[in-house]
DNA sequence: TTAACATATTATGATATTATAATATATTGT
DNA sequence: ACAATATATTATAATATCATAATATGTTAA
C-alpha cells in the first residue's frame, strides 16, 4: 500500500465516521435497521423538518448506507447493512468505559439496548 | 431516559464521531495508541503544519481523547483510552464488509493490522 | 386533468470546519 | 538576558455543513 492508497483509505473512513457526525442521522440509521419507514414517519419521530429528512437521506444512500423503495406516494427507506450498528454500538461502549458517573452510564446503557428510538 | 436525555446522549455520540470524521485526526489517535509522540513526530509521520498538529492535539485533548506530558521542550501526547482503537477498527471491518473489490479489501486489511503508521 | 399528498430539490443565510500564515508563549542552553 | 527550538494561539479566508423556506417532482384518486 503506497502513501496515496494509505491516505484514501483514511480519508473513506473519516468520511464513513462524518455520516455519524449528525445526531439525527444516527438517530435515522438506529430507526431504520430494524424496520423500514417512510419519510414521513422520520420526520415524526424525529420532529424535524420533511426538508432535512430528505437531506440525509439522500446523503446516507449516496453513501450506501440506506436503501429504498418506493410504494406508491410512499418510499420506505432500510439500512443496507445492519452491520453499521456495530460501529455505532462500539462507540456507545467505549463511551459507556470514558464516563464515571453512574447516571450517565445507566442513560447509555438504556440507549446501547434500545437505540432504535 | 426523557426526551432531552435521549438528544443529548445522540449528541455526545455524533459529536463522538465528529472527532473522527478528519482523516489526519484518525491517523494521530492511530499513531498515539501504541506509543507516545510530540508534536514535531506527529507533524512529520502525517506531513502537515505544526499548527494544524496542534489545532487536532488541542480538539482531541478537549474532548478527552488524548493526554499530553511535557519534557522539557517536547509535549508528548498519548492515548488516553486505547479502546478507541475498538471503534476505529469497527469501521474498518465494516468498510470490509461493504466493498466487494478484492484489492480495495486487501488495502482495508493491511490497514486493519498496521493503521498504527 | 386536477387536487391532494408524499417526497425531492434548490436557494439562502447562519454556523462550523479547515488550512495557512502570523504571532505568542514556554523551555533550554549560552 | 538572549538566541534557538518546540508548541500554542490567533486571525482570516476558503470551504463545508446546517436549517429553513420555497419550489419542483412524482403518485394516486376523483
Amino acid at each position: 500500500m503506497n502513501r496515496e492508497e494509505f491516505n484514501s483509505v483514511f480519508k473513506s473512513i473519516s468520511n464513513f465516521f462524518s455520516l455519524l457526525s449528525n445526531p439525527d442521522r444516527v438517530k435515522i440509521l438506529g430507526l431504520l435497521i430494524k424496520q423500514e419507514f417512510d419519510v414521513h414517519d422520520i420526520q415524526e419521530k424525529l420532529n424535524i423538518s420533511q426538508s432535512r429528512v430528505s437531506q440525509h437521506l439522500k446523503l446516507l444512500k449516496l453513501n450506501n448506507l440506506v436503501e429504498e423503495r418506493r410504494e406508491g406516494k410512499h418510499v420506505y427507506y432500510h439500512v443496507k447493512d445492519p452491520n453499521v450498528s456495530k460501529v455505532i454500538e462500539s462507540a456507545i461502549q467505549f463511551h459507556m468505559l470514558a464516563i464515571t458517573d453512574p447516571q450517565a452510564i445507566n442513560s447509555l446503557n438504556e440507549l446501547f439496548t434500545l437505540w432504535h428510538i
